[in-house]
DNA sequence: CTGAACTTTCAGAAATTTCTGAAGTAATAA
DNA sequence: TTATTACTTCAGAAATTTCTGAAAGTTCAG
């Protein structure tokens, strides 16, 4: 493996976004690396790679490990582990959405429908506790959704895709088509 | 405004999650508490309750004004400006992914396309072109998807949440009434 | 058991981000 | 014009995050 240009300006600005998805630049540039190397890497390989610590690259594929997003190879007679990126595209997105769901999602339900259930002391809590709610049902509405979405068969899910706005058309059409029944209760 | 209990373990954890959606702390903050007081607050009151200086304020205000997720009023024979929280939960979820999407998708979009422009220059970059392309794609996807998703009704787009799997359900049915016609034309 | 090859851990260093508060700007009333 | 009140900016301080590299841990062949 070698750093071009092209392969470079990709794991760079990968490590720039990647602390948006909720890990650090160097963990970033360590999966950008494994996706896009045909061969698994060593952890020397990409330390030397990237201009980074072997202790750093250590702690990434740990981070990265927990995110289930790496698997580990061995060659034969070789004692070093060597790193790959895990599963298709469409798998990594998932992941991604799967863990922040379950680190920052699923937290924030937790604590919303704790404060939810709490008495409200004064008419100002009475107006958060309002406000809360509506925050609490849109995020929960959100995850149930998107949850039921990865359950999705690929191909389906790109159908829905490809539809676009025009899911919007479909919608109209199922309930013309069912008459009084209304679509919520397909599911 | 007062710093009940409730209000404060709402507005802390908002303030960490905050820095999740692309702001830091002190802005999650002080979102938070424009979002459940029912009456505008002034910087100054915004900086005593948080405990932050009033520079600080300003910078926090000024951030959420870019991304327009703040309204400015003032009270009859007051010089000050009182700040409130802007449009209802689903606005507010709505800005910040679009938002986000240009902060984030468009500029990794915008490289990822010049780099399937280049010609690879061996196979390494080849196949790292070909991943890349994948990436590029479902990514593109997801963008427009959710863009369409942005325009349609909040009625529709509640009806579709709600349908959560059972989409996978309607398609199929419009799949089997629509027979040869293939409903990625249908948008 | 020993030593070589490799990995992990973690205390402190370095880099980055965030925050403060004083100085500057603006608007208004008297 | 001056005094007053409020908002903004920004250099440097403080806090936080990330990284390094040495030490400790692990595995395995001989």
């Amino acid at each position: 493996m070698q750093m071009t240009p092209m392969i470079e300006s990709f794991v760079y600005h990968f490590g720039e976004m990647g602390s948006r998805w909720g890990f650090n630049r160097t963990v970033g540039q360590i999966y950008a690396l494994l996706v896009i190397s045909e061969q698994p890497l060593c952890a020397n390989e990409i330390g030397e790679l990237l201009g980074i610590s072997r202790g750093n690259v250590s702690m990434g594929l740990k981070e990265l490990g927990s995110w289930q997003l790496v698997q580990v190879s061995h060659k034969p007679g070789e004692r070093r582990e060597f790193y790959h990126s895990r599963g298709s595209i469409w798998d990594m997105a998932n992941r991604v959405f799967e863990e922040r769901r379950k680190r920052e999602m699923d937290p924030t339900l937790s604590l919303l429908r704790d404060i939810m259930m709490d008495e409200a002391a004064n008419p100002e809590e009475a107006f958060a506790q309002k406000r809360i709610a509506e925050i609490h049902d849109l995020l929960e509405n959100i995850t149930e959704w998107t949850q039921s979405l990865q359950s999705l068969s690929p191909e389906k899910l790109n159908t829905l895709m490809k539809l676009g706005s025009g899911v919007g058309k479909v919608l109209e059409f199922t309930d013309k088509f069912l008459g009084k029944k209304d679509p919520a209760k397909q599911a």
